[in-house]
DNA sequence: ATGTGTGAAGAGCTTCACAGCC
DNA sequence: GGCTGTGAAGCTCTTCACACAT
């Protein structure tokens, strides 16, 4: 471990490189080199050494990285080697398909409840997570202990949803309403804008 | 306009300035300085008056920049002047997300066709886009003049349809499976992959 | 007075070249 | 031979300071 200051663009390639890491290893691969990784990652071999220079020496020279251990150091790096609890609030489009994906508890947090208005979805469970009744939001929110509350509701109710949030108690939202949410200063919000996002995509295309 | 090479920073925030400032269109915003700007989109006023300096001249020294000019300004930069469009495959919870979203014509691009093998689905209607289907993938495509595919159907499905999509002419494709597609050397692939973006986030909140 | 536009300085990131280890 | 780890060089991006326009 070094003293010296870590680049920010070495942390968002550590999340590629988990990417591919966990792909490696599922197809059985137990060593990889840095020339490999940089292949799967679209970046060059010399950046990926240098990026985990920072932080110590994974590797062992004239064989390479083992996969295994490569995530587990990147895993505690990212600080996603405990799970964070997350809440979902909102089971619609986006809602559901955040529900039916799977992955998520590789990348450092689990969605454990979800939140809606309407009583034909409250009751029933989504790939095993409780869909609850809105108005029990707070009072759940704390009971649970959670951190983390996604917010998948019409932008109408976004505003009124973050508030009750930060009252419930959670550290951080994740919003996929186009953004402008009311902030408090101890509670930390980040906007996933879908268009903009796929525009970028496109662009680079 | 500069013959000086454009920082890749530049573009990426461009992609930012747009949003804030339909943002500010909406709100009817006429002006706005690089300063109020700045604090939309959480940068510092000297990058955004540089990253426009590379492209031209597009602001009123004592006044500002003229909103609705600035926005036909970096759309044209970004390409997104005229419509692109854009097919959507796999009408299941993300394919519905994408279908209900609105804004995707701001940003450039418009999904006026989709399909699935589902017959409860083929034949609806969501949000004036008729879901086709997918037998017919690779004739409609071309008879329609598709430029984008957007993959939205379950992992084990996706490499068949990418290579359909590349057989219908599409330029490029992105997918919603995790990753690893057949890729064609005249066709542009790029992959998001939901569980990391919000790993992502969560780290950063 | 207010706010843009920009060369030059400064900071930060990437690449190179090679030493070190298996 | 093969591959990692890293100081130093090279390059790119950001910030500064101030000229310039309204």
């Amino acid at each position: 471990m070094k003293p010296k200051t870590i680049p920010e663009e070495t942390i968002g390639r550590l999340f590629l490189y988990l990417r591919a890491l966990l792909c490696l290893a599922r197809e059985g691969k137990e060593t990889v080199s840095s020339q490999k990784l940089a292949e799967a990652c679209h970046v060059k071999p010399t950046i990926i050494r240098k990026d985990f220079s920072y932080f110590g020496e994974f590797g062992t020279r004239g064989v390479g990285y083992d996969v295994n251990q490569l995530i587990q150091e990147i895993r505690h790096i990212l600080n996603l080697d405990n799970l964070m609890k997350a809440a979902l609030i909102g089971v619609g489009n986006i809602g559901m398909a955040l529900l039916n994906y799977t992955g998520f508890e590789e990348e450092g947090f689990k969605i454990t409840v979800a939140f809606d208005n309407n009583r034909d979805k409250i009751g029933k469970k989504i790939n095993n997570v409780p869909i609850e009744d809105v108005a029990h939001l707070e009072s759940m929110l704390q009971t649970q202990g959670i951190q983390l509350g996604i917010i998948a509701v019409p932008e109408s109710a976004a505003s009124e949803i973050a508030q009750r949030l930060a009252q419930g108690g959670v550290k951080a939202i994740l919003s996929f309403a186009p953004c402008q949410l009311i902030t408090s200063d101890n509670i930390q919000i980040a906007c996933v804008d879908l268009a903009t996002e796929m525009a970028r995509l496109v662009y680079y295309l």
